[in-house]
DNA sequence: TGCATTTCTGGACATTTGTCCAGTAGAAGC
DNA sequence: GCTTCTACTGGACAAATGTCCAGAAATGCA
């Protein structure tokens, strides 16, 4: 529980808040292609990111369509499906081996309802996600490809070292095919 | 401030709460054209709609890019300068004459710290527009234009009948040009 | 009612982006 | 070291979408 208890503790949780949170967590080990998440069942965790690749995507047509991808140090969450109680309409598969501290919806809320420094963590949490996702469909509908290329450029580079470009292709909206053009006029 | 009592009461407030509530707010009026949020002036409220249209959106080489109209009876926000207090990367305008209950972000953190059922209300608000905003990223990503305007028809019918297509067009993703097409393909 | 303004449609053509595919390079396994 | 697999690039062509524009339809206003 290091890397957890470090995110919590560095967001001034200690004694037993920080003991209550970790303990409401567990570990969950994935291999390569294990499913987090899968189509039309419903999602009743969210996590942290300890360490792996998970893409989240769909089957369009028999191919798959890869929205977002989440790395080290970030949250997991199969957002519709957790919020809603909803079956998924995605999958989310480790691209990689990996381990995500896990949390169900009721330890969630339990600890929402109980630690009022939770509570205001939580409301944080939504709020910078919203800012997250909405800035990302804004650049969708204002900007260009390559123009949200330039952007993760600088703003998200370890995404760029991370994750192959036809899972970023697909999460900017384009094509690798389109990509690699992309990339080409850029040089 | 009938609206907005009726709106909070549905919702299970009453007595002093909902007093406490609906004197948190204060009802502005708007004429056609009069902005909300203006780009480069940090946005310091957000407000439930009580009725008109307003058009959120961006210059760019001069030319306006609508990315999101709110109708009445839906909350308005704008999201990345209200939540991180920077200055605004959109304007917001009243494309009709309308007016919107109001309330400044520490009368909002007031009632979510001192209201226990204003704290679970602002959580589910916050969780709700989470899943509309990334249902939306969601789609841009991975639907056609097409697609995303035939659920638009089904699933939003009050913005057909009510916004103007040239901006539906843009909240799309497509140019009016293109919304017509799409609209004479399906007949 | 009639004029002016705004909104919507669709033609012609240009640009962007996708599809299909083959070739190369690098990584993983035997 | 060789083979196999996967990721990436880029050519040729097709499809989708944008630009520019003019006319029609709808709306607002005198």
């Amino acid at each position: 529980m290091e890397k957890l208890e470090h995110y919590f503790r560095s967001l001034g949780f200690e004694g037993y808040d920080l003991k209550r949170i970790a303990d409401s967590f567990s570990l969950q080990a994935f291999e390569k292609n294990d499913f987090v998440v899968e189509y039309g069942k419903t999602s009743k965790h969210i996590g942290f990111i300890n360490n792996g690749l998970f893409q989240y995507y769909v089957l369009k047509d028999g191919e798959e369509r890869t929205h977002y991808v989440n790395i080290e140090n970030t949250w997991f969450a199969s957002l519709l499906s957790f919020i809603s109680e909803t079956p998924a309409l995605e999958n989310v598969r480790a691209l990689t081996n990996g381990s995500i501290y896990l949390i169900s919806k009721p330890a969630l809320k339990e600890l929402v309802s109980e630690l009022p420094g939770f509570n205001a963590f939580y409301i944080g949490l939504l709020e910078q996600s919203i800012c997250g996702i909405d800035s990302s469909r804004f650049d969708l509908i204002v900007r260009t490809a390559e123009e949200r290329y330039l952007k993760m450029l600088t703003s998200d580079p370890k995404l760029l070292q991370q994750i192959p470009l036809q899972y970023l292709a697909s999460m900017l909206g384009v094509t690798p095919r389109h990509l690699s053009r992309i990339r080409n006029t850029i040089r």
